[in-house]
DNA sequence: GCGATATCGTTACAGTGGTAAACAGTTTAA
DNA sequence: TTAAACTGTTTACCACTGTAACGATATCGC
């Protein structure tokens, strides 16, 4: 009868504190959208790190390690495995620049671009069986929230 | 003129890829509350992690270290580190439990009320400043889309 | 030109946050 | 009574991130 515990059933029972916090909320639904990522990507996906930066070197190709560190939102030591697992799969290749002895440029391989390109439909899937009880609006209006968050202002759209 | 990297200036002239998946959006989001949480609670502040487990622990005294473990989502064995931490703050006691010689109640000290009550209305500040350019409207919107993405529904409220 | 300063990629290390497996002690069920 | 399940714990990992340093190179001030 007074088991300890016993008043606590589940985490949506608690509706004073934690739940009414955003930072609460938005770690316990990263964290699902983040398992859900690794789930649907399977054994053969790459993390969602690494995709992030596959994509970008696609989207801008001979792009430079730090400039895609900056858009990242990470070190540039932090990329350096990151890359290096990218070029080991043979998706991209570090490249020399005539005008700066200091910089490698990275550039995707066609294997990446198709890699790339599999894999962003794969992730595109995920996100519409994961969102599909939200609306398009309700999507568009989390989008607008969580870039107001981010600081990146969509004053260009 | 050539220079790599030219093309990608900031992370908001990325209008096509990334930006417009919700996990993307999400992650980088958290990263900034994340933060702003840590810079906000100071050097003496607890992480989001031990904060949220004080919280639990002083709304459900004496629950059980599983069941708050289920509660914050996380391995029963990730939580003993947190409880370790908490008790060496002099902020909850391990108790035992008459019925269950297995289990230890977790009971939360004056100490750890007060310290409680005083982070939270740190936190709350905090929450309250970095959204400020939101409306009430929108955070309540907010909430309701990273519960629904949580699992979380609010059926009963 | 030359020296100071800055940038690039890289390495090594530490810290955080989390999982998985095993364990002894204990309780519950067959 | 034996088998199964649960609790807290330790230990070992793993993923991710930041910091500090380094050599090589570029750039700026003079």
């Amino acid at each position: 009868m007074e088991k300890p515990g016993h008043t606590a059933a589940k985490a949506a029972d608690n509706p004073s504190g934690l739940e009414s916090l955003v930072g609460y909320n938005l770690k316990r639904a990263y964290v699902v959208v983040q398992e859900d990522f690794r789930a649907a990507l399977g054994q053969d996906g790459l993390s969602a790190r690494v995709f992030s930066a596959l994509t970008l070197t696609v989207e801008n190709p001979n792009i430079t390690q730090s400039a895609l560190a900056r858009m990242l939102g990470i070190e540039r030591s932090g990329l350096v495995a990151i890359v290096d697992e990218l070029e080991g799969y043979g998706y991209l290749k570090r490249q020399a620049v005539p005008g700066d002895r200091r910089v490698q440029a990275l550039a995707p391989t066609p294997q990446g671009e198709a890699a790339h390109a599999r894999m962003t439909a794969r992730v595109r899937a995920h996100e519409d069986r994961l969102f599909a009880e939200m609306s398009d609006k309700e999507k568009q209006t989390l989008l607008r929230l969580l870039k107001k968050i981010r600081g990146v202002g969509n004053d260009a759209g």
